[in-house]
DNA sequence: CAGTGGTCTAGACCACCGG
DNA sequence: CGGTGGTCTAGACCACTGT
């Protein structure tokens, strides 16, 4: 028996040809059976292989049309968002949790009518490391309103209540005015880095936060 | 004939499951033949449809163990990362380039002995998007001494030549010093927008980069 | 319309690892 | 050890879409 070819092998040197520039961006790959008998495989492993390079953004198939080496690779970064106290503890820090202030009020526009207001601290090793501030939809979430949310954040309430939901996350830079730079121990005007997100369940808006950020702070990936 | 079981089918219906809570956070869930059987279809669309709900943080996978779903969901986020000129055409603005100076000298840590050192600004309809300032190892790529990039940037320059590389890139927020605050027509101490790049092929670092945009730019995402 | 990729099936073998 | 998922195969049908 001689070794079979894994889908792996296939992606391997199909991915070699390209970087190597043999198959230069533009080009039109041989098609699935044509690959699958040079490797002496099933054309289903040349497929997976094929499925993956697609995920990767290498390459671009079409029905008929073929497979072609993507004319600019497609970048794309994948960050994963912890929550707060892992993303403190991964780092050696210890997890610290403040909260600032809670209110009961009309929502802001797209969560409903009334909504809980909520503002706290996360802190490592006793320094201040980010500022939430959060809106929960009443109307969707009611059993908010009787949380204790003054020794636990309510981002850890809410993966409990509904892990699986959609979001909307965006980042962007921002100032550090009076509220922040107090919060934070910064110098007012310090460039901060933030994060703002919104996430749904079933269509309603569950909760909108936004989350900035001690001076200083990277987020960082490879690709 | 009746209509064959998709593995879109199995994969929304465990989702449904799961997001309903059905099967919460650490369940094990039946093996993958049981699974097959309910759904009259065959173990590899079961495993398909395992596979993606792997992809995307919702369960977790282990030999002989089984399949429990994610205690909490890992949350990752996708973003793409567009060249400039792409960026700015998508939302309707005319792209423009301009070379802001050029210098050879020696290389900064990690990016080899001698280096190109090049200032950008890319615009969009006539005023400043994002302000680039790049390092290319001459080392690594000496023909990029010779090329001109007075009329186009050298992001475009190095998709072309070095189109599939490894990077890490890091999301950041910098203050607007007095230089970036003149190219960028904002009030010095604005917070900006940062990004920093390193480009690697083959084990060697080919390009850093530094790319700060326009006040109030955001990069969004849904997951 | 015809050629390409997309997917399902039924069966098989195996690697891994929990009990 | 034995049960689970991981993968390969050979074959088939079909959806899409360029020519």
């Amino acid at each position: 028996m001689t070794e079979p070819v894994t889908f792996r092998d296939v992606k391997a040197a199909i991915l070699l040809r390209i970087t190597r520039g043999d198959w230069a961006p533009g080009t039109l790959l041989p098609g699935e059976v044509e690959i699958a008998q040079e490797f002496g495989c099933a054309r289903a492993t040349v497929n997976r292989a094929m499925g993956e390079l697609v995920g990767d953004g290498i390459v671009e198939r079409r029905r008929k049309a073929g497979t072609r080496v993507r004319l600019s690779p497609l970048r794309a970064a994948r960050f994963e968002i912890p929550l707060v106290r892992r993303e403190i503890e991964v780092h050696g820090g210890a997890y610290g949790y403040l909260l600032v202030s809670r209110a009961v009020g009309p929502a802001p526009d797209g969560l409903g009518t009334r909504a809980l207001h909520l503002v706290c601290l996360h802190l490592s090793d006793g320094a201040p490391f980010q500022h939430e501030d959060r809106w929960i939809s009443l109307d969707a979430l009611p059993g908010a309103e009787t949380v204790d949310f003054s020794a636990r954040g309510p981002n850890e309430w809410l993966v409990e209540t509904v892990p699986y939901s959609e979001a909307e996350i965006s980042f962007s830079a921002t100032l550090a005015d009076d509220v922040l730079a107090a919060a934070l121990h910064c110098a007012p005007g310090a460039a901060l880095f933030r994060t703002d997100r919104t996430t749904w369940w079933e269509g309603r808006a569950l909760t909108r936060v936004a989350l900035v950020f001690r001076p200083g702070h990277r987020m960082t990936t490879r690709y």
